[in-house]
DNA sequence: CGGGGGACGTACTGAGGGTACGTACTTCGA
DNA sequence: TCGAAGTACGTACCCTCAGTACGTCCCCCG
């Protein structure tokens, strides 16, 4: 009998969807970029093994080959998008020097960022309960977090005299962003809700800007 | 044949276990109860409905004449907890009239209600996922964001001046806040945390007061 | 050219949510 | 007070779905 998988595996060379950062075929890249739509469209748990192998032309001994288990394929989209996030909000944090500039170019990417439904879906809502909070936390620390403490510790350095408590108002400033990305995500007109947003944080980083100036004169 | 499900009822009855606002039966009760526990120990998908029925001591067939299905018990676990949680903060925020010390008496109170694991494992983390980000955001709108809309409108209106858009402002609190209640709940001292991340809300709000009163004069 | 490993495919198992249907207890009107 | 309807369960079963066992094909290496 010749396996039906032959064919398709030609196919898939000769289109050329086989390329593919480090994966070892690519049925792999296949599977993770079916899986990324489908976990963004009905969730983790709303999307069964069976339809993201029928969405890869693969069959469930392939997939297992590749990964072992259902939440390792989610882990392996999750860090995917994740990365790519970083990356694009690192390009804009570096572009600035000014701190409260490269806090604004920062927010900017990250609402860009989270326009994209798959990043909100996958990475904001399901991976704290697939992976557990423990993990979660533990890659949110490493991620944007990192960059929230970056800013904020930069931020309190330019104010100088008015004493806070820079690990909390890390924790507050990144909620209030994460916020934001729902807050214009859930809005009809996107960009202006962008704005909107943006303009409040600014009004909130001036008024604590000010504060530092009365204290400092 | 004796139906075990007899001796039970009546040895629930004796005990009192059977009382319970408005529930038909003491069973019911216990499913919520038990569900309550194991929703926040295991979340949503990671319990499985056996394990409910066999810490309440009833079976498959009981549990289905009460619930229609496993989201429906969960949702009735979230809307118990929800509801708690509003009487409470409502509590201490109706305490207060200055809208500042109403500001702050809201936030305690929602720091001391995410201190119970249960609340922030069902009603922040599972539910989004368990119910939908749609039905969520809902009775999300209808509860703890609520109180912050109000908050944020009086707070806003005493500022006076300083032209703001309340709703994206009052978005981005909300974030703040429920951030803050994260940070509190993994931080090994709450109380000290609790304080930490209200100090910092504080001088936030000081500094958008500063800012509205050197535009007013 | 043969044999070993990588890349699959197929058939099955077990757990778990949900259904069908039967049975005991309660209530209520005649 | 006696049946009849409704309530509150219990039991047995079905179906979906994650995961496993095992076989096959193909390529490369000696």
């Amino acid at each position: 009998m010749t396996h039906p998988a032959k064919v398709l595996r030609a196919a898939r060379k000769a289109t050329g969807t086989s390329s593919g950062r480090g994966y070892s075929s690519g049925t792999k890249r296949a599977l993770v970029q079916s899986a990324t739509r489908l976990f963004a469209d009905h969730g983790y748990a709303g999307t069964s093994l069976d339809e993201v192998v029928a969405a890869s032309r693969v069959t469930k001994g392939a997939f297992y080959h590749h990964f072992p288990s259902k939440l390792a394929l989610f882990d392996a989209v999750f860090t995917e998008l994740q990365e790519a996030a970083i990356r694009s909000i690192r390009a804009a944090f570096d572009a600035e020097s000014d701190p409260w500039e490269q806090a604004r170019a920062g927010l900017r990417a990250y609402l860009d960022v989270s326009r994209e439904t798959e990043y909100r879906r996958i990475c904001m809502q399901e991976a704290p309960v697939a992976l557990g909070q423990e993990a979660f936390a533990e890659s949110e620390r490493a991620a944007s977090l990192g960059f929230v403490n970056d800013a904020v510790d930069r931020l309190v350095d330019d104010i100088g005299e008015v004493s806070v408590d820079r690990e909390a108002l890390a924790a507050v400033f990144y909620g209030a962003i994460r916020s934001s990305a729902e807050f214009v995500a859930e809005s009809s007109d996107p960009d202006l809700a962008s704005a909107r947003v943006a303009e409040s944080i600014d009004v909130i980083l001036t008024g604590l800007r000010t504060l530092g100036q009365l204290v400092g004169d």
